[in-house]
DNA sequence: ACTCAAGTGGACGATCTCGTCCGTTTGGCA
DNA sequence: TGCCAAACGGACGAGATCGTCCACTTGAGT
């Protein structure tokens, strides 16, 4: 399950280069989280108290620097999924599951933005890691639908819209924790089997490997994009 | 109705300035809806056919900017709100504010960050207007409760909470229009009283106030902010 | 037609951010 | 202890955006 992401591109590094990283991605999450994931370079460097040029060697791109500050919470989310697919109550993984994501969203100041930034960049990379998600997640809706909890028209790229409508709640409200939590509630209770009463709109195209719950986070920095 | 807002400061202006202003407002739509809310002033300027001057002159601020180029959404918004308190059904009334801002929200790509780029500005400016958005919404409630469509335990903030996910949401996947109408069904269909199954957590401190659904849009420029 | 206040456009200085370059420092190995 | 590649930090030039200033143009009333 730690297969997901390995948070620590360490190796090789000189001991106060690790040293220095880990102050970047300290500091890089206290200040997306302040001000946003727009900040300046230059903040999160002086509040690591580096210079510019040492954060440009590490993170040669803002958003490899996001995805490396937040690849811990990448990886809580990827560990949420193997643990409700572990759980022989298929509704309770997939209840506990949104919530342990949602959760994070609300907590972490920065990683919503994070969260919603990193979705479009699915440009082939890691591709089987998040085939893996997918698939993974299909199994827990269908083993959730069979067992008669899970409403039978629910498709799995509704999970895409739970938690990306949710981001943008919490975006918009950061300090709202109780908006947050009714979101879940209305959300999770509307999945629930008894709650199809009526019918829905086709789904969307959607596919969860797009979403960043896959957690490549960490070392996308290697990017030589030309 | 038509007194939440109004969308002509044109009064006392020249013929051409008048022109340009709606030029302006045009082009900036266009140009917000292409870049997003942050685009370059001189950008919507180029648009418009008008020199910068001539913008700021207009809208001193950006924000001046955003609230005049959708006022007009804004006001649609206060609209469906009187029709559906018109409505002698009150679900249905309901429904058809949230299908119509939603909606709204989905279609026309620029207003979704001004819709909540405009949520926090609040500073006692049309406090009246927003008192009677507030009034009017939570009488829409009362009725749809008393009408056993309504969940009991759905409070007026819960449409904040609604309005403001789903434009996170279509911010976040602009062209994903099945996704939008999936969250309006599943949100609607948890709103209804046979879906109060559980009881929910409580509800956001959150003031149907502080939502730009008032329109104030328009004339929000005169502001000498010192 | 004449007048002039209202309107206009674009140049400009100030500010900000980016990402690189380069001279200096330092950790780790022999 | 001495060496040197790795790591460091800050200065710096390029580029973008902001909002103002000012000389020129034009609409509309007489």
């Amino acid at each position: 399950m730690r297969e997901y992401s390995r948070i620590a591109d360490d190796h090789g590094l000189r001991a106060d280069a690790r040293r220095n990283r880990q102050r970047i991605l300290s500091a890089a999450r206290a200040v997306f989280a302040d001000h946003g994931i727009d900040a300046p370079m230059a903040t999160v460097a002086r509040r690591a108290g580096v210079g510019v040029a040492t954060l440009y060697r590490r993170f040669p791109t803002r958003d490899a620097l996001v995805r490396a500050a937040f690849a811990q919470q990448m990886d809580t989310c990827a560990q949420a999924l193997t643990e409700a697919l572990a759980d022989p109550d298929p509704w309770r993984g997939f209840q506990h599951l949104v919530e342990t994501v949602c959760a994070l969203q609300r907590e972490e100041r920065g990683f919503p933005a994070a969260f919603v930034a990193a979705f479009p960049h699915s440009k082939r990379e890691h591709a089987r890691v998040r085939e893996r998600v997918e698939q993974d997640f299909t199994t827990l809706v269908r083993k959730a639908q069979a067992a008669g909890a899970l409403r039978p028209d629910f498709h799995p790229s509704d999970l895409a819209v739970a938690l990306l409508s949710h981001c943008g709640l919490v975006t918009a409200l950061p300090d709202d924790r109780a908006a947050s939590r009714r979101l879940v509630a209305y959300l999770l209770q509307s999945f629930r089997a008894e709650a199809a009463r009526e019918p829905l709109p086709p789904p969307s195209a959607l596919s969860l490997r797009n979403l960043p719950l896959a957690a490549d986070g960490s070392q996308a920095q290697r990017r030589s994009e030309g």
